[in-house]
DNA sequence: GATAGTTTCATACAACTGTTTGAATTGCAA
DNA sequence: TTGCAATTCAAACAGTTGTATGAAACTATC
């Protein structure tokens, strides 16, 4: 039909306009101009400009999460159903940072658009992100699994850390090249990944000695001098 | 002069409203009404809205900044001019963290406001943000003391990481209750910073011998520029 | 080919935005 | 007091925004 060809330009044209020039800058009247259709057409096939933002992202993050969870099932069954934790952690970031890294996706329209929405953050991405709790939930269950003995705590402070650094990487990549002239390889994702990956199982390991005993927190040397606050 | 208070009515009224609602929910208007000025007050005192906002977020960022060289100049004093990596990063994260998180913290407007804007993020504030460069620099020369040998490249992911920890955990905090189902205590700070630099400090001493040794590690001669500003 | 349902279109709407204006008011100095 | 500048004020401005409307054009079914 051709009402799927206007939707899908509307959608393209949308995804492009705020990768591009962010959720601020762009109106629907410059969508539907981009899109070369009728300004009340969006509100006809999405209902607002909201629930348009709205499946542009679930579209995208959706496929993420699916990425995720493929390769965590991966790594759970080449591992009989207890994955090595940097397994896991790598299914975790890999997707997000492979997809809006790397020198070829400067061209995906799909990646920036995560970038922008990773930055700019308006209400109906932030609700959507809200109900994200689930899915991180099954990579708590399997980290449970290959750490078993660890507080939960833990794993989630592991967890928070390993999206953290990733997030903050896609979301600062311009600066962090600028502040480091081009020294830290902005490029070599995966190189990247091996980077979170491993600083996220030292968060998760640290004071572990190799067999299982209780968790002795703060594994690093207090040689810090002044501890009182300013 | 009742100039001054018209001033800081409307910064104080702003403050507050941004921090409650955000960037994108607050007009001038309510800002005006909320401070019992007139609407021409702004413009006439700040000359535009961007300008208004500006002007918050660099007092506050200016504020952060300057405990965390405080601390940095202290740690460095008492290590003779070479303070302790931890301490180094700890001056980094913990100004921020101390001043966003923690219990008696949520009535205040002026790290509501902070943590607004490090989740929104309008273009004044981006604006500024970008010109933080030099102030990371002072403590990438201050790491480059204190770990001689270390690739630059290293300590810009160390000092990446650690801001990505920290301003994740901020802009975070519910999720991170949520998900964790209150098994996270976002109310000890003191706890959340050690945990954040010992994490960060992990990654930045990662595969270097603990004794304190010449760098055996580069092979090349190190040739590349030092670092000359600051 | 008439009909019913879907999709497109031009246009208007209503509300809100930051900013400007020019006259009133105030505060202070001479 | 007078005069002058700084400040406040109500009002309007000029523009933009997302959304709604009702007629027109299309599409597929009978």
């Amino acid at each position: 039909m051709s009402s799927d060809r206007t939707r899908s330009a509307i959608l393209a044209a949308a995804e492009r306009l705020y990768a591009d020039r962010g959720f601020g800058d762009v109106t629907l009247r410059d969508i539907v101009a981009e899109a070369n259709v009728n300004l009340a057409a969006v509100n006809y096939h999405f209902g607002s400009k909201d629930e348009l933002i709205a499946e542009l992202f679930v579209t995208r993050s959706l496929a993420t999460n699916r990425e995720r969870l493929n390769e965590l099932k991966l790594a759970e069954e080449q591992g009989g159903g207890r994955a090595p934790i940097d397994a896991i952690l790598h299914a975790l970031v890999s997707p997000t940072l492979r997809g809006c890294l790397g020198p070829d996706r400067e061209g995906s329209t799909a990646a920036r658009f995560m970038i922008r929405a990773s930055i700019e953050s308006v209400p109906p991405i932030r609700r959507i992100k809200n109900r994200e709790v689930d899915h991180l939930r099954k990579f708590i269950a399997a980290m449970r699994r290959s750490l078993p003995g660890r507080d939960d705590a833990e794993l989630y402070w592991g967890l928070h850390f390993a999206l953290a650094m990733s997030h903050h990487t896609i979301r600062e990549k311009e600066r962090l090249t600028k502040l480091s002239e081009g020294q830290c390889d902005l490029n070599d994702v995966d190189a990247i990944v091996d980077r979170v990956v491993s600083v996220s199982v030292m968060a998760l390991t640290a004071g572990e000695a190799p067999a299982k005993k209780a968790p002795a927190r703060s594994a690093i040397p207090q040689g810090r001098l002044t501890r009182q606050d300013l």
